[in-house]
DNA sequence: AGTGTCATGTAAGTAGTTACATGATTCT
DNA sequence: AGAATCATGTAACTACTTACATGACACT
């Protein structure tokens, strides 16, 4: 799946300029899906070469002129194609659990900052997701079933990795410790 | 962070070839780092060019010969450098959300079969963890904490989101389904 | 005075995926 | 008979990232 079947699905909810469908993913999805604008422009760019949007442009001054977007039906049925098809991965990468594994690799001060700077990101994460769902829940149009779950999805995530960083930090720092004087002189070698 | 950091990572551990890294990278970090051997081999062959690595060829009857990777003093120096400098980033990148977020542009048959999918394939990499958790409990030679501790995160978030998809799956279903009635003939198109 | 918002785009570069190419052995 | 394991590699392709380029207005 790619950024720009992302942005059909996103053009099903209304009309938008290509500015605007990235603050869409940005709220909507940006736990699960990141994209920039050096995607979505061209993307918007090859859907209308190939007929799945069409374009109005809307003067503005002082400004670029506006490109709102519309699905058209050919755009629909390629979106409902493209949801069909696309095979459900789930991909995790991780710099963050890299880091971890290797903790014994790592000046200790450096372990404790990026497992703390790692709960402040998550944290923020999840403040920004409960914040999402309060304005749904507030609103009167209720939000589709899907993106009640994905936003719930996302808050479980985050709880259960905010849960096991606290439950674990202590522990990992202080065995990575031990294991740092144990292991100085480099390295068991036992491959087999 | 890049497969040629987790090489040298890997090999900190001992020598081994690129097709026992390749495996290695399966059972460690699968689940929050993937590489195929289209990444692995041109990245040996860069370290080795780079003096990071030492390859020696072991001759093997009707095969290729076994490449041997071995980490130099420089390399060990580079994977600290790149491990300090390495900003820890965590993305996720999920097809299967995504399909979630537009269940009510999906075909409802495949909403519950996409949804069980993902559901089992959660299930499968648990049990994996589960099982190499066991398998470093039973061995004398104690895994460094930071090994047990991304297992251990992995077997959380594995958990956590089989419990959200089990919890959920029933009411997504069914209010996926209602929503596709009252939205037949499509798009509220209320974008400002 | 500087940051953030609105608004669009291009171009070069990076990195990784997929498919191809080869080939014996062992397990089911 | 067919799949999996062992073992290495290349080449083409895809897709995304980053930096650049432009420019006004509003807020602090």
């Amino acid at each position: 799946m790619d950024v720009k079947t992302l942005c059909l699905g996103v053009l099903t909810s209304g009309d938008m300029a290509g500015y605007d469908i990235k603050k869409y993913f940005e709220e909507a999805f940006a736990h699960f899906f990141v994209a920039g604008f050096g995607s979505i422009y061209p993307g918007l760019a090859d859907l209308t070469r190939e007929g799945l949007v069409s374009v109005t442009s809307v003067a503005q001054e002082k400004r670029p002129d506006k490109k709102v977007y519309h699905i058209t039906e050919a755009g629909r049925a390629a979106l409902q194609e493209a949801l069909v098809r696309t095979q459900p991965r789930h991909k995790v990468r991780s710099e963050f659990l890299v880091l971890m594994y290797f903790a014994h690799l790592l000046p200790p001060e450096r372990l404790a900052e990026v497992l703390d700077r790692q709960a402040e990101h998550f944290e923020a994460v999840r403040e920004r997701l409960t914040e999402c769902e309060r304005q749904i829940d507030s609103s009167e149009c209720g939000a589709p079933a899907g993106v009640r779950f994905t936003l719930g999805y996302g808050m479980a995530m985050m709880r259960a990795a905010l849960e096991y960083l606290q439950t674990h930090r202590g522990a990992l720092i202080e065995e990575t410790a031990a294991e740092r004087e144990e292991g100085s002189g480099h390295s068991a070698g036992t491959a087999t």
